[in-house]
DNA sequence: AATATTTTTCCGAATTTTGAACAAACGTTT
DNA sequence: AAACGTTTGTTCAAAATTCGGAAAAATATT
């Protein structure tokens, strides 16, 4: 989370610069909207937090300025009794805005809400972990005590599907359907051959796929 | 720190060029616009000093043209009673002026502003640095060990994919969606020709685009 | 028109997949 | 427990696929 405060008073931005790196966020801090569009120039922040009132240019129109070349959310500083679609909305494109004066943790929630409606807001990644196995499907990695296994384009899919579907029994027939694709017409003992190989670099961990006689297999912690 | 001077006067040049050696600065010079964009192609600078009356191509122009590709800040030298927004503000993109006839004293501490505010301050821009690999996705320019490296439009556009889904892995149909555009339907070896014109670009940080066979790539440190 | 960039195509080396053959394991029946 | 048929594990080599390199062909840019 990298924010930029825009306001000329510095103890506005001493404030809510403390509050965000509370939160583990990154702030920089700009006195007015020159600065602030300069450092838009050269950054990509995830929020913008803008005064109105400020000297050499004001807000309204710094962020007329950044939406030249940048769709980064703003939310508006402003005095009470500002008109509401000056400071909201399409006219010039702000995200949100706090009237002052306002509570650090109001601005918190703010920044949050619009991070979250902009998608800005990381989701952290599927890693599954069974003992010493780990797997990591969206970096297409597994490592097994640690130790980093190469595997090969069937024996990924294979594990990842396996893995998927924890616990659950699959039959080859299945599997071929799932793994293969609904277009392969192959025999299903080649099913066999893959977990084979595949229960090789599993090393110790072979015993998580568990054969079921007659029917297929499933993979079981 | 690198400065790159462009002016079409000798004795100016070489004024500029011994101030900022004798403080322990690289210097090179340009005598006129097209030349100075033809070195910022070529090379990163920390600041460029821009003369405005110049043969050839004007300063305005050339630092137009120079904004196309790089954010290096830019210092305007310009004759007094030019307008203020012309040589400072958004319409062309320069970050300070100074007017002439000025002393080299004021344009060294004006040539130290800048760097502090911009380019060598510590304050971290958009860019990601993996060892010697520096991409600054923003200014759009990429840098192996120092040297500026030329990509082609594809070439930044995978890149920048790349490094925006660092450790991902990354199917060709997915570079193909999301670099090319859900509208191409060309051949999915396309990638592959890419990747290697990429990988030759960036020398021995090749290694960072890793093939996973069967599926596609990733960009792994 | 001349260049630069992008896309397609082809080749060959290397890897991966596949299924047949055989061995081992299993469960049931005798 | 031994015998038997069935199912699964293992090995292996042929077949198929994949990827990088190179260069031609098509497009875009200047």
């Amino acid at each position: 989370m990298k924010v930029l405060i825009v306001d000329d008073e510095e103890m506005i931005r001493a404030v809510l610069k403390e509050y965000i790196e509370f939160e583990g966020g990154e702030a920089e801090e700009a006195q007015d909207g020159m600065e602030a569009v300069k450092k838009c120039r050269e950054n990509n922040y995830d929020v913008i937090l803008m005064d109105v009132m400020m000297p050499r240019l004001d807000g309204f129109s710094a962020v007329k300025e950044i939406r030249k070349f940048s769709e980064t959310p703003v939310i508006m500083l402003s005095a009470r009794g500002e008109e509401y679609d000056k400071l909201f909305g399409f006219e010039i494109g702000s995200d949100d805005y706090v009237t002052k004066p306002f509570s650090p943790k109001e601005v918190m929630a703010r920044i949050h809400a619009v991070m979250k409606r902009s998608g800005t807001e990381k989701k952290p990644r599927d890693v599954y972990e069974f003992e010493g196995l780990k797997i990591d499907i969206v970096g297409r990695n597994v490592s097994v005590n640690g130790e980093r296994v190469e595997l090969t384009p069937k024996e990924y899919e294979l594990l990842f599907y396996f893995v998927e579907n924890e616990g659950v029994a699959l039959t080859r027939e299945r599997l071929l359907n799932q793994v293969w694709g609904y277009d392969f017409y192959g025999d299903d003992r080649t099913v066999d051959t893959h977990i084979k190989m595949l229960r090789g670099n599993l090393k110790e961990y072979r015993k998580f796929i568990v054969t079921l006689r007659g029917l297929g297999y499933k993979f079981e912690t």
